[in-house]
RNA sequence: GGUAGGUUACCCAAGUGGCCAACGGGGGCAGACUGUAAAUCUGCUGGCUUACGCCUUCAAUGGUUCGAAUCCAUUACCUACCA
């Protein structure tokens, strides 16, 4: 199967340029580039779709290039905070790329010998271009006329209210002007990149074809949203992040385990290396019995295993089974211990449970679990409070040395799945 | 620069002197049902309080009033029309 088909099967191609000539190009090895914004020193599930992207085409024998917007990131979206922007500072944007490249050596391969990754900065070629020369070389093959007839200036000229400023119709030249770059040192000849890069793409074609008459091509990832309308990656308490600091491998783990019944095969699709035969077996799995949640494990566990290593999701698994699994009796110091590890810890001081204790709602705010005193007893009232995995309906209630678990831990659970383990200092 | 209109909780949005911590919708959280699902139903959704109740909020500041989200003045921001 070539590279072209598996996307294809994957459902991981919104759109493409010329298919029969690109699919003829990708019968050779090929440079390709996706970019990604260093505007923070960390990747989250929302962009790893390109640059999982890019691993197949290394696998199949392609030599991918990660660009990193140093420069079109410290342009960035104007209608942001212009603190923010400002903020971004030359030494913030090379600190994030540096944290983001440790990253992608998860996905991509820097040291194979045949096709190794590169990891480029546009910075390096773009900021030393002055304004002049950039407007005499590159602007002058642009046409306003086609430029605000892409879909993201128009739709932004017909929203009275946003409106668009000069830097961000200037945007598409930057990036079009990547891509030339890329062509004309690297041999750059494809770019892929989401469904909302399609008009930037396409600049960056017709712009490498006016200035070096050389033909390239572009694809597009769909944009992933969840079956039931919300943004891919998002959960209440923010993006979902890959590193571990940021979001722990338990939580990454839980991520893809709730996964929506109904996205769970189209993402073993897009986000996983899983074979065809492999996926089909999940997908009927899924469907004989989906109470097994066959095809959410799976999902779960590749993704955890390709971005934390095999250890790590072993225990994240552990975890989840032990404090989805049920009681707590019965269970051994050293196996709690692997929990503590993996959900939310914090400490509480030993004097506080002498005597009396501290009341249950004090302990519900200083976890975290809840964001106030009132909403901790609502919660409790309302069933939702469980201390060790059992449930504590009064709102009075003092936790205790007695609660303790192996005489220094206390497991709060508030809903189904909100575990903070408190530990005794 | 002129004129008119607007700014209410996470978002949208009602409220035009006391019955307002503020209708409704969305989102979120929790419960029941389940499979750590979907759908459905229920409760909660400013803070403190066991509770009676108290406190802080309706862009900001100052004022009128026994009493202000609501009236007045000033400021800031947004929108529309005009220049």
């Amino acid at each position: 199967m070539s590279i072209f088909e598996e996307l294809e099967w994957r459902g991981l191609i919104a759109d493409c340029t010329d298919k029969v000539e690109l699919q003829k190009k990708l019968t050779a090895p090929t440079v390709l580039y996706a970019g990604f914004d260093p505007t923070a020193d960390c990747l989250h599930v929302g962009n790893l779709v390109p640059l999982i992207a890019l691993r197949r085409f290394q696998l199949c024998g392609h030599h991918p290039i990660a660009l990193a917007g140093g420069a079109t990131g410290s342009i960035g979206d104007p209608s942001g905070k212009s603190q923010e922007r400002q903020l971004l500072t030359k030494e913030v944007l090379d600190g994030n790329i540096a944290s983001v490249k440790e990253q992608l050596k998860k996905l991509l391969d820097f040291e194979t010998k045949t096709n190794p990754a590169r990891l480029l900065d546009n910075a390096t070629w773009t900021a030393p271009v002055s304004f002049l020369d950039f407007l005499r070389d590159i602007g002058k093959h642009f046409s306003v006329n086609q430029m605000i007839a892409k879909e993201s200036v128009r739709a932004r000229m017909e929203d009275r209210e946003t409106g668009i400023s000069y830097t961000e119709f200037s945007y598409m030249l930057l990036q079009a002007f990547d891509f030339y770059h890329l062509r004309k040192e690297c041999n750059c000849e494809l770019q892929i990149g989401g469904s909302d890069q399609w008009g930037n793409i396409t600049a960056g074609i017709e712009l490498t074809r006016k200035k070096m008459s050389a033909q390239v091509y572009g694809l597009t990832l769909p944009l992933i949203m969840n079956t039931d309308g919300t943004k891919f990656g998002k959960t209440a308490a923010g993006a979902v992040w890959v590193d571990a600091k940021k979001t722990s491998v338990y939580r990454f783990y839980q991520f893809w385990i709730r996964t929506d019944d109904r996205d769970a095969v189209r993402y073993l699709k897009i986000f996983t290396f899983l074979g065809r035969e492999e996926i089909a077996a999940l997908e009927q799995q899924h469907a004989e019995k989906p109470e097994a949640r066959a095809a959410h494990k799976a999902l779960a566990k590749a993704m955890t295993d390709l971005i934390h290593g095999e250890n790590a999701t072993a225990e994240a698994m552990r975890a989840s089974e032990i404090l989805f699994g049920g009681a707590l009796e019965g269970i051994s110091e050293t196996t709690f211990n692997d929990i503590v590890g993996e959900v939310p810890t914090k400490e509480l001081a030993r004097t506080a449970l002498d005597g009396a204790g501290t009341p249950l709602v004090e302990a519900l705010v200083l976890s975290g679990l809840c964001p106030s005193k009132g909403q901790a007893r609502k919660d409790i009232e309302g069933g939702g409070v469980n201390i060790n995995n059992l449930r504590e309906a009064n709102a009075q209630r003092h936790v205790t040395a007695q609660d303790l678990l192996f005489g220094k831990y206390l497991l709060l659970r508030k809903g189904k799945r909100n575990y903070v383990v408190l530990t005794v200092k």
